[in-house]
DNA sequence: TTTTATAATGAGTAAAAACTCACTCAAAAA
DNA sequence: TTTTTGAGTGAGTTTTTACTCATTATAAAA
């Protein structure tokens, strides 16, 4: 007999985790459309046609990605709905995850660069872009939330909660792509550069 | 006889910017891998024979592009290094000038996602990586010296200047990036919004 | 009306990239 | 050692896309 149900799944896992990372890596930089499969199966060390076996095309492969980064999005913003914390020690402490992440690794990083791609009306990857515009319109709105209850609360400055989420989320975002870009000449901000907009001196 | 030189020039001055419109346009929306210059042609209204006409390659006519963008650097960064005014004022009005055409337009915010595209190692075009690099080196070395400035004329706030040089044009690039996957969502922040991490309070 | 110089065309070609499938490989157990 | 089953392979096929070139269109002036 041959190997057990529980052996192949775990060989299978294994394989579709090299070839997530590779093609993770891969589309972020160089985009969809200028990444070809045989790259991603060179770069996950396997044959072009095992890739095939994991995934039906490198669309397919593409939006499982961006799944991926949906999932932390839609995590986010039930955490950030749970009202476990105040405003500003959930942003606090949302702000200091992205620093440790991209002081030490890049998997923000690039789950957002993905987004962005994802978000560029036919990038080459036909992405469920519904999906991908309702769940960041639901994080938004989740921050705005936030936001306005500090305002309430009178430890966040006054202003247009909307207009101060997307400069938050553009900070972050534009973090990551310069990342990206200036590699080892990339310096990390401290984490209160990035929310001194948002509250009063001193808090 | 024919059409004059100046009749001529004229002509092919007409489809090269409708070349170059129409691939600005394509390229920052689908990236350069997922835009084929067939699509390029149509959205200019011209054949394909006529765009290889203008331009040998594909990625030529991306980095005529590209070229664009740095030369509007380089014009940056010698005025921040001319010393005609202060440095607070001096970025007021750049950001000022953003502020009107990510709110007018989307001329600025779509040479910033090329740059972003042309940066991408290998993104399929390869650029002159090393001409994209000095270039942009030398806008983020100015902006410092200015903030520098800015700090001994006690008008900032202390802190590593190229630390906030990187928080400065990752906001920017993240307001274009953010412009662009948001459409009509986006809601541009004020400029004072932008610089408020640069200078003290009430200056 | 004819000539002429150059812009403009797009079917055709070559190259690259996505995807398939007939086959081999590996290891557990009989 | 043989059998079994599903992972793994990569040359080959199909599809797409970059690029070419023989031909046509245009408008000014002879």
């Amino acid at each position: 007999m041959p190997r057990t149900k529980e052996q192949y799944e775990q060989m299978r896992n294994a394989t579709k985790e090299k070839i997530q990372t590779a093609a993770m890596q891969l589309f972020v930089q160089k985009g969809f459309g200028s990444t070809n499969v045989q790259d991603i199966a060179d770069a996950a060390e396997i044959s072009i046609g095992l890739l095939y076996r994991h995934y039906k095309s490198k669309e397919k492969l593409f939006n499982e990605l961006v799944d991926f980064a949906l999932a932390g999005m839609i995590q986010q913003k039930e955490y950030f709905e749970s009202n476990e914390v105040s405003p500003k020690q959930a942003l606090d402490q949302f702000v200091h995850e992205i620093y440790n992440d991209m002081m030490t690794g890049e998997q923000f990083a690039n789950l957002l660069i993905l987004m962005q791609q994802s978000f560029l009306t036919g990038g080459g990857a036909t992405v469920n872009y519904v999906e991908v515009t309702r769940v960041s319109e639901q994080l938004f709105r989740a921050t705005a939330r936030l936001i306005t209850k500090g305002q309430e609360q009178g430890q966040f400055r006054s202003g247009n909660p909307h207009e101060m989420v997307v400069l938050f989320y553009s900070t972050i975002h534009g973090l990551a792509a310069m990342k990206m870009m200036l590699q080892h000449n990339f310096q990390m901000p401290s984490p209160a550069a990035l929310t001194s907009f948002l509250y009063k001196e001193g808090e």
